[in-house]
DNA sequence: TATTGTTATACTCTATAACTATA
DNA sequence: TATAGTTATAGAGTATAACAATA
């Protein structure tokens, strides 16, 4: 993609939005050996995080409507990478979990992405990586 | 949406993702009353600072494809709110700007803008916002 | 009646590739 | 040949609303 640079007083959310657009270019590079997108990653790992887990428990972590969650669970179904099962307690619910492929996945993933972190992050400091966490952490707890 | 708390240890990838949809539902709904889209806000406000400009240059600015920008400019014009003419130095070349609707809008988009940003980033010191733009402009410049 | 998840539908943002009209 | 922009096509991510099954 063609680049300029930023205008000389950018505002905080046109850097938030190149950075999560950057964010994603090299997070679906990351996941492109398997297959699997950002989104999907992410909901992988909040399924991993949780399991076995609702659906609608997901849809609340990934902070994302049920609608979305049945459509990324349909597709991580699809690539073999998790299960359905219906909830004992509460025949409405659907239990989600990672089948042994998913578990594998996710490992390989979280290691691609940590690499890729790594890479990326690299011109701040340890201090400012907390800095910046910090930060962006109160940004989105209070919004 | 449905919400649980963040994960105890996110990642700089999770915060960045959830605070750039934040940014995304806060910038949708400041842009209703103008039926601007944050997209169309972008361009609106990159056109606004450059005009007259090529498509190409906007393209740049705003880090997408010469597709996208195709797009946007296309859904502007429709809303009255820019203008193309032919670039009399290269007839290839499209120079696009304001229109006095355009130019009135952008106006008051960037005020509803800033109040919203005023809202959402209060919970951040003056100097706590000045660190956080140094710190996400270095992971966007170097990205 | 309320809740869980699904179907139906639609919109925004983004990309690549092939094409056109100039240059 | 190379560049500017458009058309054609595709896919990810998200949302609202109406609905079925179950509580």
């Amino acid at each position: 993609m063609p680049r300029r640079p930023l205008p000389a007083d950018p505002s905080l959310g046109e850097l938030l939005t190149h950075a999560a657009r950057t964010l994603r270019r090299r997070a679906s590079a990351a996941g492109e050996p398997w297959g699997v997108s950002p989104h999907q990653a992410r909901a992988l790992r909040v399924i991993g995080r949780h399991q076995p887990t609702r659906l609608g428990i997901v849809a609340e972590h990934l902070r994302v409507s049920p609608r979305s969650v049945t459509d990324v669970v349909d597709s991580l179904g699809k690539l073999g990478y998790v299960d359905r099962a219906p909830d004992p307690d509460d025949r409405r619910a659907t239990l989600v979990s990672l089948t042994e492929a998913g578990t594998r996945v996710l490992t390989e993933l979280e290691r691609a992405r940590r690499s890729d972190a790594d890479d990326w992050f690299s011109g701040l400091s340890p201090a400012e990586q907390d800095e910046l966490g910090r930060l962006l952490r109160r940004l989105v707890d209070d919004a």
